[in-house]
RNA sequence: UGGGGUAUAGCCAAGUUGGUAAGGCAGCGGGUUUUGAUCCCGUCAUUCCCAGGUUCGAGUCCUGGUACCCCAGCCA
């Protein structure tokens, strides 16, 4: 795969500026901030392409900082999925992880200099009257009545917040801005609330849990982050991000940007939606290879250069916009024509003996693991007498468009030699069951010469031993909802009733070279003339499971 | 309804002192091919949300509209 040389978008063209400008000393450092209460998407690489794609290309940093203010959401196991999603992408983060909550104590002293300035103030309304009083769109919202609390009775009281001399909910925290702004996120927001859960990193030492508004100006600027990017719902908090890196005294002084978070159509790529369909076991887990988290994109089959690489040929902007599902799948099939090993699979076996075939013979075929890469050897397949081909692939008449075995006419085993189907045997049910077939020696390597009474040679196509061939379960996916926007629905509805019933078809009886026998989950094949798969990781010893990822490009007439 | 944004091909997206519409995916036509794949070649916006205006010249500037997205958590 081409290395792809990051395009230009606007966040690149501010950060030429600024360092033209000699901002930030010449430093660019990002991170990827992401909230542990979830698996990462296919949303996240947008961001993490992005963020690390940054640092990489000019000599900056990127921060892996988990956004762990809400111990209420917050869980461990999602902390390991992220770390090893990241890394699996390829990226490496600068320095060791990090978390909001490292910097509980300092952000802790940062909203005490906040009310020393007498820019913070402790609430002791209840949430209702808060939010009552901060009005809507069109009303303006109304002094809180403990606004002009003295400075020692705030340092006072949010201390005894600290100390847990509150119910949760009776006391919070808020920045004394302007109750008469017109961006509501300036009427005086809250900053610290009062939350008696343990935090997965910090315990149970705090009950105060500082807000996302407070805690991500604040840790980039204590980190030094320079380009602090963000997706567009963000653009309304900018305000108030620069209100705390302004009037806090920290060094640096980081800037927010905000993109278009990415969207695809035929799936979901909300923390909410995937939860509930993992929650309610409409798919097998997180990594369910219908699912567009990094750890499904990654059992399904995809890479981490094709997911980069679809990430690079988004673009960056601050447009809307809904990625068609095929630019991501052409992404990997370009990726995996250039770079998976070639097999045989035979997904819907019909018997094919070969009567001018003595029985005991096994002859070991020569074929390249990649047609177009020499440098990636050869494997080796048994012929025998009797070989298993797709029922799609044989047809009793058929036109001449139709470019594989049929009755009377001929075709190339793959690697092997040309035959001719003689006759079929049917079962009680009418049902061919089997293809008798000539082949004609001459042929391994070689064209056949014209010759009188013979069918044309119509095409290639692949099969397998049937002695020596292995068995398996082959998984084909299909886009999880019917839908190309699952969250539109009707009145009463949900997007659970968009779901495509038939997103999973489970194939049974498959039957592939005998070369594959040891492959391990993960690794990834392009079954010739069907497309690429992977192996799942359900794959016991003797019984391989494989995911298709994604069909093979197919432009022939389908009436053929 | 107040505020903040965005509109360039079927889907993304370049376009930066106004100078005559990149690229990717998809599509279409042809060639090669022991994968109906790949690969190769060609083709694919007289027009940039709409309407006026300025200008020799406008996707870029001005004016006025329209459509869509985000915000009324002690979520992020």
């Amino acid at each position: 795969m081409s290395e792809a040389k990051a395009p230009s978008n606007f966040i690149r063209q501010i950060i030429d500026r600024d360092l033209a400008e000699g901002k930030n000393n010449g430093r660019v450092v990002t991170r990827f901030p992401p909230e542990p209460n979830g698996y990462l998407h296919i949303g996240h690489a947008k961001s993490i392409c992005l963020n690390f794609g940054i640092a990489e290309s000019y000599g900056g940093a990127c921060h892996l900082r988990f956004d762990d203010t809400n111990p209420e959401k917050e869980e461990d196991e999602y902390i390991h999925s992220i770390k090893k999603d990241v890394e699996w992408l390829g990226f490496q983060w600068a320095g060791p992880v990090r978390f909001a909550s490292d910097y509980f104590d300092q952000l802790y002293d940062l909203a005490v200099a906040l009310i020393r300035k007498g820019l913070a103030y402790v609430d002791t309304q209840s949430p209702e009257q808060i939010a009552e009083m901060r009005g809507n769109f069109t009303t303006p919202g109304r002094n809180s009545p403990h606004r002009d609390r003295s400075v020692e009775e705030n340092l006072a009281l949010f201390a005894d917040m600290r100390d847990n001399k509150f119910d949760e909910g009776a006391a919070v925290l808020r920045a004394r801005i302007d109750m008469q702004s017109p961006n509501l996120n300036m009427r005086d927001p809250v900053l610290y609330r009062i939350r008696k859960k343990a935090h997965h990193q910090t315990g149970d030492k705090w009950v105060i849990y500082p807000m996302y508004d407070f805690t991500h100006p604040l840790s980039d600027a204590l980190e030094g982050i320079t380009h602090s990017l963000c997706t567009l719902e963000f653009e309304d908090h900018r305000p108030l991000y620069d209100w705390l890196v302004e009037n806090v005294d920290l060094p640096d002084e980081p800037r927010q940007y905000e993109f278009a978070r990415l969207n695809l159509n035929f799936t979901v790529t909300s923390k909410r939606r995937l939860k509930l369909l993992v929650d309610e076991g409409h798919v097998d887990g997180w990594d369910d290879p219908r699912l567009p988290t990094l750890s499904g994109l990654r059992r399904r089959g995809y890479t981490p250069a094709a997911i980069r690489h679809f990430c690079e040929n988004l673009g960056v902007s601050r447009a809307d916009s809904v990625i068609d599902m095929s630019i991501l799948e052409a992404s990997v099939r370009d990726d995996l024509n250039h770079n998976a090993p070639r097999a045989f699979c035979v997904l819907n076996p019909l018997k094919l003996v070969i009567e001018n075939w003595p029985e005991d013979r096994e002859e070991w075929l020569d074929a390249p693991v990649h047609p177009q890469n020499e440098d990636m050897g050869t494997r080796r397949m048994p012929l025998t007498r009797e070989v298993y081909i797709d029922r799609e692939d044989f047809r009793e008449e058929a036109n001449k468009k139709y470019k594989r075995l049929v009755l009377g006419d001929r075709v190339r085993l793959r690697y092997g030699y040309v035959i001719q189907a003689e006759d079929i045997v049917r079962d009680a049910d009418g049902e061919i069951v089997e293809v008798r077939c000539s082949y004609d020696p001459d042929t391994l390597g070689k064209n056949p010469e014209p010759a009188e009474g013979q069918g044309k040679m119509r095409g290639v196509i692949h099969w397998v031993s049937a002695d020596r061939g292995l068995p398996c379960e082959v998984r084909l996916y299909d886009r999880l909802f019917q839908t190309a926007n699952p969250s539109k629905v009707a009145e009463g509805e949900s997007f659970l009733d968009n779901i495509n019933p038939e997103s999973l078809r489970v194939l049974q009886g498959c039957v592939v070279e005998p070369g594959l026998r040891d492959a391990g989950p993960e690794s990834r094949f392009q079954f010739e003339r069907e497309g690429y798969f992977c192996v799942d990781r359900d794959s016991v010893d003797g019984r391989l499971v494989f995911n298709r990822t994604v069909g093979l490009r197919e432009s022939w007439p389908r009436e053929a």
